[in-house]
DNA sequence: TTTAGGG
DNA sequence: CCCTAAA
């Protein structure tokens, strides 16, 4: 086992056969490009296929621990575990310290085929996965030192010279374990300012859907596991969870967006007839999107005969979703120009804030746009508003058809509005801080302060 | 349940 | 658009 495990190591080249452990490792960290990814791949195979078990940890050192002395494994014992060990039997000293090396060496192939995954989605779930590669970046070129430390002698040793083996072990277990055992004081600070950055828990969708993906593809390979991933942030610069958590079977795997792209709002779940829309009829909750669409237009023309049809056609037929029926999650639907206006109209009857009953006058039975929509539409139009008149309405007038765009009458009117209803503490982070007292919009249009209250 | 507000 | 704390 060991012979093949060592031809296949120096076949793959990942770890140059000759050098010093600290050019290794400096090749090491730096291999997780090209090269390195094979590597990372194989080498999990390697250590996989090896049980962690002591027994077999013995058997794959104990050529290579069997020429070292009582002290020597006494000192890498210690380097290894941070404490003294009174045993004087060889064997068991040999099975510690092979088991450690081992773990060790599981540990960075899990580190490192995180990495992997993180560096290709960092999108969802942004902040943990960040402190988690950073994590995992750090953790890497220490465990991976010690890796080279572990695989490198015992190829030379079974294939060539033996001398040298044992020297750089000796000169290695020193100092690879120092830089390997800096890691938990060092993590230690890491750990307070992971936890520190996670002032926000991991939201229930996150979990949701890492569990569901995670339940989905299962891999094989090397065994992290998310609630390794939440473990490694919790209690980084504890080893043992790393060892203990290391050898989980389930698989991390990140949220990926399975399906992204619009296409025709459906129903989630619900087969889709585009037929013959019906008006005005009974609204089961049914085929409620589509026939939004329709009754938006209806009410449209009744109430904003102006507006071009062809235009809420567009903008309101798109929508993300995602696929399998699965998940109705994330879907969005844009607004259309009528909504907005319709909107608009229910504040200024209304008033801002009362959000419901604007939603159960002019969007009745519709399925999205619930109050909260409306109240982050809003809230959005007021940004915009204040944002437009702030840049100059210049190109605006003639953008109408962008669809995206908002004209700029219905901002007049958001900011209209927006003196009469002030919104509850808009903007008080992005400009009451820098300048507290003159704000470089003019009172009238964002100042909240404005202490009209008509409800 | 609704609203406000952060993300 | 999502999520959640308050009310």
């Amino acid at each position: 086992l060991d012979t093949e495990f060592a031809d296949e190591v120096s076949d793959l080249n990942c770890i140059p056969s000759e050098g010093s452990y600290m050019g290794n490792l400096a090749l090491e960290s730096q291999s997780t490009g090209s090269g390195g990814r094979d590597c990372v791949a194989e080498t999990s195979e390697l250590s996989t296929a090896s049980i962690p078990v002591l027994e077999a940890a013995c058997d794959q050192n104990s050529s290579l621990l069997d020429k070292m002395t009582i002290d020597e494994l006494h000192e890498a014992f210690r380097n290894m575990y941070g404490r003294e060990t009174a045993v004087m039997d060889k064997q068991w000293l040999k099975c510690r310290i092979s088991f450690g090396l081992q773990n060790l060496a599981e540990l960075d192939n899990c580190s490192r085929l995180l990495e992997c995954h993180v560096t290709s989605k960092e999108t969802e779930g942004k902040m943990i996965l960040s402190t988690t590669d950073e994590c995992s970046t750090r953790a890497s070129s220490p465990f991976t030192s010690v890796f080279t430390f572990k695989t490198k002698p015992r190829v030379r040793h079974v294939k060539r010279e033996r001398h040298a083996s044992i020297d750089s072990l000796k000169t290695l277990s020193s100092e690879v374990s120092k830089v390997v055992f800096g890691f938990p004081n060092s993590g230690e600070g890491e750990g307070a300012l992971v936890s520190k950055k996670r002032s926000r828990k991991p939201t229930r969708r996150y979990i949701e859907e890492s569990l569901e993906q995670n339940s989905r593809h299962r891999r094989r390979k090397c065994g992290v596991s998310d609630t390794f991933l939440e473990d490694k942030i919790l209690h980084v610069g504890s080893q043992k969870q790393h060892y203990q958590k290391g050898f989980g079977a389930t698989t991390l795997v990140f949220q990926e967006e399975l399906f992204e792209g619009t296409c025709i709002q459906v129903p989630f779940g619900l087969p889709v007839q585009k037929g013959p829309l019906k008006k005005k009829s009974h609204e089961s909750d049914d085929c409620e999107d589509i026939r939004l669409l329709d009754s938006a237009v209806d009410s449209d023309v009744e109430s904003f005969s102006a507006e071009s049809h062809d235009e809420m056609l567009n903008d309101c037929i798109t929508r993300t979703k995602m696929q399998k029926g699965k998940s109705r999650r994330k879907h969005h639907m844009f607004w259309s120009l009528s909504e907005v206006m319709k909107l608009v109209e229910g504040v200024s009857k209304y008033g801002v804030g009362r959000w419901t009953e604007i939603k159960k006058l002019l969007f009745p039975s519709s399925a999205n746009r619930t109050s909260v929509d409306l109240k982050d539409k809003w809230r959005n139009l007021l940004r915009a508003s204040c944002l437009r008149s702030q840049s100059k309405g210049e190109v605006e007038s003639k953008r109408k058809h962008a669809s995206q765009s908002i004209p700029l009458s219905i901002l007049r009117r958001v900011r209209e509005l927006a003196v009469i209803y002030p919104y509850p503490r808009e903007r008080k982070t992005q400009l009451s801080q820098t300048e507290p007292v003159v704000s470089p919009i003019p009172a009238t249009t964002c100042d909240n302060l404005v202490p009209v209250n008509c409800r």
